[in-house]
DNA sequence: CTTGACTCTGGACCTTGATCAAAGGTATAG
DNA sequence: CTATACCTTTGATCAAGGTCCAGAGTCAAG
C-alpha cells in the first residue's frame, strides 16, 4: 500500500495555500492545525490534508469567522456523527452578525451620502452641510 | 466680550459625555482631541467645544467608524479654513470606501446565506453543504 | 565542498481601542 | 487641618491575529 504522504515542507505548503510560513506555525501553536510529522532534521513534513485544512481555515476566515470559531468548526466537523446541526447554528449566528454590520454601514453611508449630496462644494464653510453636521459649534484648540 | 469658556475638568467632561477619563486622555494622545488649555495646577481645562467634539467621536464610533476614520473626519472639519471643496472631496472618498466595504460584506453574506439555506441541519457531515464548502475533503489530523 | 535558499526555535513586536496601575500633586468639604 | 476625591504622568496590559528577527542547522545544486 504505502500511502506516501507527499511530504511537503512548510514553505511549499505556504506557497500553495497562499499564506505566510509564520502563519502556519502560528495556527499550529493555536491548535488550528495538528502537529505535523517531522523529518530527522526536525523540518515539518506535511501531507495533502494540511493543504485542505488550511484552505478550510482561510475560507472560514474570509466568511468572517474568528479563529476561535474556526477551531470550533474544525472540532465539529471532526465529530462526524453529530456536528451538522451545530455547524449550521454557528453559520447562522455569523450570518446574523454580518447582516447587522451591513445594516449599520448602510445607515452610515446614507447619512454621509446625504451630506455629500447637499454640499455644493463651494461657498462659505459656515454653510457647508458636512462641516455643520460634524460640529454644530467648533472651538479651536 | 469675554467669552468665558466654562472651564470644565476632564472628569466633568467625561461625565457629561459618558466616556471614561482615560479615554479622553487617550483620544488626546491619539490626536482626536486637541490639547486643552491648562490651569496653573496643570489640570486640563475644557470648553463646550470639547463636549461637542467628543459626542461627535462617540456617534461616529457607534456608527462603526474606526478612530483612524474619525481622525480623518475631524480633519475635514479642521479644513474649514481651506475650503469647502476639499471637505467635500474627502467626504466623497470616505463614502466610496464605505460603499466598497458594504459590497464586500454583501458578497460574504450572500455566500454564507446560500450555504445556510442549503444545509438541512442534520444528516452526515459529508453531506453538509457548509462543511463541504469549507473543505471539499476533510482529512483528520 | 561551497553556496544560497530554506527551516528550526523562541521570543519580541505590531495594531486597535482602550483600560488600569503606581506614585505623586491638588481641590474641596467639614 | 485633614480626608478623600480627583487630578497628573508614564508605562503596562489586554485580545486578535499575526509578523519579524536572530542565530543556528539543513538541503540541493554546482
Amino acid at each position: 500500500m504505502n500511502t506516501q504522504t507527499p511530504s511537503l515542507t512548510i514553505g511549499a505548503v505556504a506557497k500553495r495555500v497562499g499564506v505566510a510560513i509564520d502563519t502556519i506555525r502560528y495556527y499550529e501553536r493555536e491548535g488550528l492545525l495538528p502537529e505535523p510529522k517531522r523529518r530527522a532534521s526536525g523540518y515539518r513534513s506535511y501531507g495533502a490534508g494540511t493543504i485542505t485544512q488550511l484552505r478550510f481555515i482561510r475560507r472560514a476566515k474570509d466568511l468572517g469567522f474568528t479563529l476561535e470559531e474556526i477551531r470550533e468548526l474544525l472540532a465539529l466537523s471532526a465529530d462526524r456523527q453529530r456536528g451538522v446541526k451545530a455547524v449550521k447554528q454557528r453559520a447562522e449566528k455569523r450570518l446574523a452578525a454580518i447582516e447587522q454590520r451591513i445594516a449599520e454601514l448602510q445607515r452610515v453611508r446614507d447619512g454621509l451620502a446625504q451630506l455629500v449630496a447637499s454640499c455644493p462644494g463651494h461657498g462659505k464653510p459656515e454653510e457647508c452641510p458636512i462641516l455643520r453636521a460634524l460640529s454644530d459649534e467648533q472651538v479651536s484648540a
